[in-house]
DNA sequence: TATGAATGAGTGTTCATTCAT
DNA sequence: AATGAATGAACACTCATTCAT
């Protein structure tokens, strides 16, 4: 794959431009929440947002280019939320919002989120998507809030750590729930702050 | 798809074709560990078996067929153990227990381990698999044992909700460790316990 | 089969692909003329015609489909003829000019001629061709026209039965005289009118 | 294709031999009857004959040779009975007789008939069966029994032809009559007839 | 720039035929 | 001789990608 066969191919200069790349990502979220990986391809995208291939290649030279893209925009909407949360004085504040955005965004598209869960984890992504999700870094640093386990706190590996398992243990509840068609965000946040802050409550291992 | 697609197509009789249908699913666990669904392909099983395609459409109708003769397959391995940690006493021990193998279990392969879990969820396999995991039913039933919290052991729906919640914490934890490249089953095991045991330790949710 | 899998997929916009999909459906009658239903195949096609197998696939769903348009384009072709013998004043008349056409018809391309005959029985194919070929229902036609025997006249489903017997004699007399490589058309159609005149002059069985 | 690769491969010597083949030529004919061409496989008339594709091929070195074996079996069996019609000393005699049984044989299995005729025509097998079917020739035989139209008499060439055309004629009609699921075979008989004797009551073209 | 027609390598699957047992 | 496991060429069909218009 050349280096670049990932990157938006150019960026849009023209209104009428951006509004292509747009209604190409939505479309892309349409087909993937409703006909999953097996109808996800690019003729499908293309003729859903109402334009022709070639434009497709126009915006992503490729396939992956364009679910790498859906993966970014959908991280970034839930950025701006997460920013917010990040905000809140104490960790458990912080994580109790976190964990409220993220049930709530499962629970809107479970097919879209649960899909992009998985391509995110594709070896060919790792790579463009950074080093780690920024999801990890937000989390990594609300444990380091007030309120948050002293045992976190100053060893800043195991902290990453947990931040790393507090994400697969919501990734793993929301996508779960999702897929089981769960409709109720109040609890089935309650029961992932079972989880979070348990797992917190417990102290590190003595070897 | 025919009723009997997922079916194996016969059983092996000679000793010949025992050996050919234990190479084609070791051959396919080979495949899906080091390519991934991308690389795994009916040709390339069938290569990497020493067999022909041929050989595989003798023994399995279909792709499919031999994915969830797979899934069986590695599902059996780890019911074996499964029954053991089912016998001990307490919840406690049953479940401490089963959250080693599970991490024990996912990172001897663990891209296979994450991709079998996958195609477990697709929609053409849960008929198949029967009308859950038996993961699930599992756990259930250790929930149902001494020293399990109180609120759990009477409410039958409540109950299945949690193993389903501990299922998929489980399992988000072990995949993504798995990703991650972690070695350390005992560390891994650890956290993902305090996990579990801190979700049962939160009282329920008052509406 | 999907419902719409004989059904042109569609309809070719530019100029260049109406002429690919003249150029696919002339490539098949060539191929079946020469290669015979054992060298009929999608990729054969798609070569002679001076294509891809893709542009086949992007004009006709499936081979069957193909197949199919491949028929119609034949029994249009003839059917503008029959049109015109319709509108013979007598049944005599009518009769001898369809069975003239016949003749000229199946000598021109014998093996297509024939192929296509047995690829219209298929039962795939008899709803997409409507209840019955309409050579059967002009027939009948004919058989009510002045001169027609009288015992035919009044009695329809005697009528169609008749109707039926004419036209396997016809096509079996042109399928034979294809095969054996005949090239008199009118020597063919003097002998086909025979048995048809021959055939309707016959007083009806009693019981 | 081999020389030989349309004839049985050897003459089965031992009585197990005999009932193997005998068994295997039936299984055939009751694949074809029941699941058509497309049905028709070694392995299916193998397993339908209790025995093995080996063995098949142990006496048949070819699908075809298999195919071949069954169009002749079937010819013998009818050919027995058209000596008989043959022996009758009228022409009109004879040719009911030949048209009876030609009913009688279709109606029985009809779909066999058919695909066998289908089979016949194919052009590897034009040379392994002598230059025309017997059925031909035994009809132009009966076109020169006493009775039958003086200006066939005669003319040798003319009165092959003919023969040609009664041949076609009533493989069309007995072929479309199965087709249709007809059962009468006395109606059919008639209506046959009526196209034989119609047909040999036309005068010869005049040039 | 936009279109959509064209491409063709790649994939799942079948089945006539061979050959070790 | 008989079995049935193994073979692999062949075929229908898909879809990411290119490019003439």
């Amino acid at each position: 794959m050349s280096p670049s066969a990932l990157h938006v191919r150019k960026a849009p200069r023209q209104r009428r431009a951006v509004h292509t790349v747009d209604a190409l990502l939505e479309a892309a979220a349409l087909v993937l929440e409703a006909d999953g990986l097996e109808g996800f391809n690019t003729n499908a995208v293309a003729r859903r947002a109402g334009a022709s291939v070639g434009s497709l290649y126009q915006y992503f030279p490729s396939k992956d280019a364009l679910t790498l893209a859906l993966v970014l925009r959908e991280k970034r909407k839930f950025h701006e939320a997460l920013v917010a949360a990040q905000a809140l004085p104490t960790c458990r504040e912080a994580l109790a919002s976190l964990v409220d955005l993220s049930a709530r965004q499962q629970l809107t598209r479970p097919n879209l989120a649960r899909l992009l869960d998985q391509e995110e984890a594709r070896p060919e992504f790792r790579a463009a998507l950074g080093d780690g999700s920024n999801f990890r870094l937000v989390l990594s640093a609300m444990l380091s809030k007030p309120g948050a386990p002293t045992h976190l706190c100053d060893d800043e590996p195991r902290r990453h750590l947990a931040a790393d398992d507090l994400a697969a243990m919501i990734r793993g509840m929301t996508d779960a729930a999702g897929e089981r068609g769960e409709r109720d965000v109040y609890d089935l946040a309650y029961r992932i702050g079972a989880a979070v802050f348990g797992y917190l409550a417990v102290p590190p291992r003595q070897m």
